[in-house]
DNA sequence: TGCGAAACCATAAAATCCCATAATTTGATT
DNA sequence: AATCAAATTATGGGATTTTATGGTTTCGCA
């Protein structure tokens, strides 16, 4: 599985359609699920982005631990209830639910950035704010790690 | 897809009957049985829902453990007991038998809560408190996972 | 012949497909 | 390094198909 890497701002159209970056498709087009898995962040407000495999996965690692460990069960079993299945169109474009982004507080204009093994989707001025906002954080607790 | 995720309240008409929502569908038609299999959750005030594949799946399981396993010989025998084949209507819809309508407390309105490798079926608010619940308890558990 | 269940038909709203075009990136050649 | 051609990507909008839901008719059978 290739990674999610960079941040690529894109606009809502008037049908609520959303280009997802093209490097973030190809980690996303696995033979079975052509698309996304989006959920609202429990930390953030914003929106987490996973590919099928990866949520296929959990189920079968919850599959497994479920009948032993009731907290995960809890947890994964919340993460099923709110995961949205987006398939692309054909030109890789995704409608994002009302509730996800009125969660995020997207309106005409998303920020998709990469994390890794995941993706989150951003109000651009609200990512912004909260990275500056973790920045400070940062320089508080470590104030040698920064400048 | 295999994997059941999202929700997706619906409605029952006068007849009784109900929209299984079209993308469980794609994971609960399979050739041998275009439908699904409901039971009583144990747990819940909830119905339980499979496809039929993965009920074969478990009684091959059983099978295999039921000898040497008491209490999961007596889980999975009530499983079966209690387990009720239903079969889509040519639009995709069945008809969730009384006392199953009774137990979870449904009346015109259900909700589908996507599980991965299944699904419950619930009262709309009667899910909402259980949620509710569920992350208090999370909370308590692991305070650092969760907000 | 009467009743419940199943099959059949209808429809509005929502989701998806299809085609078109603008913008951007790539790359190829000088 | 510069420029232009070709391919890819982002965006727009109309047409078509699905989906959830409702109602009517037919069938099985007691």
């Amino acid at each position: 599985m290739s990674l999610f890497l960079s941040s690529y701002e894109n606009r809502l159209d008037t049908k609520g359609r959303i280009s997802v970056p093209a490097s973030y498709r190809a980690s996303l087009n696995n033979d079975k699920f052509a698309g996304v898995v989006l959920y609202r962040s429990f930390t953030n407000k914003c929106i987490e982005g996973l590919s099928m495999s990866r949520m296929e996965q959990l189920a079968a690692a919850t599959d497994k631990m479920g009948v032993f460990d009731n907290t995960l069960d809890d947890l994964s079993a919340m993460l099923f209830a709110d995961a949205r299945p987006l398939q692309f169109d054909v030109t890789g474009r995704i409608v994002i639910p009302n509730d996800l982004l009125k969660h995020a507080g997207i309106t005409d204009t998303a920020l998709f950035v990469g994390r890794g093994n995941s993706f989150q989707i951003w109000n651009p001025d609200a990512f912004r704010a909260a990275q500056e906002k973790s920045l400070e954080n940062l320089r508080a607790s470590r104030p040698n790690l920064i400048i």
